[in-house]
RNA sequence: GGCCUGUUGGUCAAGCGGUUAAGACACCGCCCUUUCACGGCGGUAACACGGGUUCAAAUCCCGUACAGGUCACCA
């Protein structure tokens, strides 16, 4: 019997020479102190980053770092048509954007670490090893059905009504002697190499999730395909495999792998390795009519990484926001803490989410609002420049013409113990300050209807007059109120509203006359200050603008 | 359909056998205020359903419903 399982190994992998004790010397533990982890992400170099890619990425680096361990970043390239050109540097600088860096894996130069290749496709031999291991053992086999064949034998199942898959008799090639896998073989027909799963139908096995808890299933018993016609190995394989030999201790991946975890943990009974610890983390949904469904790449702009780059969210917001979904006292931590670096909050897996959470526009909204406002005028501007660089050339030609009247723009309500909260993201900018700028200044608004027509000339006028660049805020205003009473409106709001009929209104709508000549708008930040900002010279000549605009 | 996971206000959520069922976002109102933004105060609004266990259940158990995941030579 062992005798048998040899000579197959030797036919189907004849090249190597290798034994997975071979593979223990050359990937030894890692000796790191007690507790550290070990993590890693392994995407597929599709070329998209998915939104929903952060949270396990998130929750890998923080796992990695906050025991003194390692994040390394592995590229799961096995799935050759989905490969596509250049998609690892997008991995890399994706992630790279929002703070994560890896200590050890793929780069865009060579591979760092000693555990590498850190590709799939460059391990091909490794996982060979592994593989004519297990047939030699009589935990493999070859399988030399087809994909019709495959289709039969499902139809077969599913009308009988038993499990479909291929397992115990419904393996052709399961018990297939050594003669006709020779003469198969001889003959170049393609085959899959197929774990002989030990489990057993109607078996159930338990497990304890570190954010799940404790979990009972299905024990497998379906002989998984471990290598595909092309000798490279399926995921399932290439996990269990890479994972060991990486010496990764903590998995972190979505919820829609739990039900592969009882293949996943016999790969790794039938190779001899010790498991990982696993933490799976519930799906980022979307609300889609009345009901929830997982976030698209489809259907949904927000699930492209990019997106947020586009919409000019800071990184920093979009780190905020995955961590207040991730941690539930995330939120309170960072109130308690507004100055303090994300990575100083400790993250614990006690306060994972069991169940999938909404994705919530408003809720980042206000996350990067927050963020925002933290901000220094400094910071603001250069972040705005580097993001009107790249989606808004006329927008940056403007602010970079003049970065310190940018600054000044953004200074506006910054310095304050309650700063103003305007932005959310950079694309927003434009609507925000475009009236600072005589190339994109609109008149939007119309003049308020409870000051009538001649009035409203006397206030462009009179104020034209009176109006000295060199005021304080004070003096300034003091201005406003004075020209107020002269025409008969209250120079406090309150008298008005005591006393409505002695008043033809009051020194709101004197200002209000005068930002709608000034902005353009009914709403802009304090007007003394855009009117400083402005200067004198563009001040009279808006005015005077409005004023022949009336005329007409 | 099998297996798995989940279900607390519109959304995110605290809660771990006794709570007036926190908090954040959104929404609404009031206050502050020369508009807006900020800030302050307040409001609407929730334990999916049905059975148990218990003196006592959002919390423990069992069903039901609903939602999601997964059942590939994709990851």
């Amino acid at each position: 019997m062992d005798d048998k399982n040899l000579l197959i190994a030797n036919l189907l992998f004849p090249d190597v020479c290798q034994t997975p004790e071979d593979m223990e010397k050359r990937y030894p533990e890692r000796g790191l102190p007690e507790g550290a982890k070990v993590t890693r992400i392994a995407p597929s170099p599709t070329g998209f980053v998915h939104f929903g890619n952060l949270f396990p990425a998130f929750v890998s680096e923080r796992l990695a770092r906050q025991s003194g361990g390692v994040f390394l970043l592995r590229i799961e390239d096995t799935d050759s048509q989905r490969k596509v050109e250049g998609a690892v540097e997008t991995i890399i600088s994706s992630f790279a954007y929002y703070g994560l860096n890896f200590d050890e894996g793929v780069t865009t130069g060579a591979d760092i670490g000693n555990y590498g290749p850190y590709t799939q496709s460059q391990r091909a031999y490794i996982y060979h090893i592994y593989a004519k291991d297990l047939v030699a053992r009589g935990l493999a086999y070859p399988c030399f059905l087809t994909k019709e064949e495959l289709e039969d034998i499902r139809a077969q199942q599913e009308k009988q009504k038993v499990l479909p898959g291929c397992y115990g008799k419904w393996s052709k090639y399961r018990d297939c002697d050594i003669e006709t896998i020779k003469q198969l073989i001889s003959q170049g027909k393609p085959y899959v190499l197929r774990l002989r799963s030990p489990g057993k139908e109607g078996g159930r096995i338990t497990y304890t999730d570190i954010v799940k808890g404790k979990l009972e299933m299905d024990e497998n018993y379906l002989d998984q395909v471990l290598l595909k016609s092309d000798g490279i190995p399926t995921y399932h394989f290439a996990h269990a495999v890479d994972d060991h030999l990486m010496r990764v201790t903590h998995v972190v991946r979505g919820e829609e792998w739990l039900s592969s975890l009882p293949l996943h943990l016999q790969l790794f009974g039938v190779l001899n390795f010790k498991a990982p610890k696993y933490l799976h983390i519930s799906l980022l949904m979307k609300q889609d009519g009345n009901s929830k469904r997982k976030l698209s790449k489809r259907h949904d702009p927000e699930a492209a990484l990019t997106y947020y780059k586009q919409q000019g969210y800071p990184a920093q917001s979009v780190r905020e926001y995955v961590m207040t979904l991730l941690n539930s006292n995330y939120e309170e931590w960072r109130m308690q803490n507004p100055g303090l670096d994300l990575n100083e909050f400790k993250f614990t897996t006690a306060k994972m989410a069991h169940s999938s959470s909404l994705f919530d526009l408003h809720k980042l909204d206000d996350v990067s609002k927050n963020t925002i406002a933290t901000m220094s005028a400094k910071q603001v501007t250069s972040y705005v420049l580097d993001w009107a660089y790249e989606f808004d050339s006329e927008l940056y030609k403007l602010l970079s013409a003049d970065t310190d009247y940018a600054e000044k723009i953004f200074a506006i309500g910054r310095n304050d113990p309650k700063p103003r909260k305007d932005l959310a993201k950079w694309s927003e900018v434009r609507g925000y300050i475009d009236f600072f700028f005589d190339s994109l200044f609109a008149v939007k608004d119309a003049f308020p209807e409870n000051v009538c027509t001649s009035d409203t000339r006397k206030i462009l006028q009179e104020y034209c007059k009176i109006y000295d660049c060199q005021d304080d805020s004070q003096h300034w205003f003091e201005r406003i109120k004075q020209l107020a009473e002269s025409m008969q409106y209250a120079p406090k709001p309150k008298d008005y509203k005591q006393n409505p009929q002695m008043y033809k209104g009051h020194v709101g709508d004197i200002s209000m006359v005068l930002r709608i000549a000034v902005t353009g708008k009914t709403m802009s930040p304090d007007l003394y200050s855009v009117m400083q900002i402005l200067g004198k010279q563009r001040v009279i000549k808006r005015l005077m603008d409005a004023l022949e605009r009336i005329k007409e």
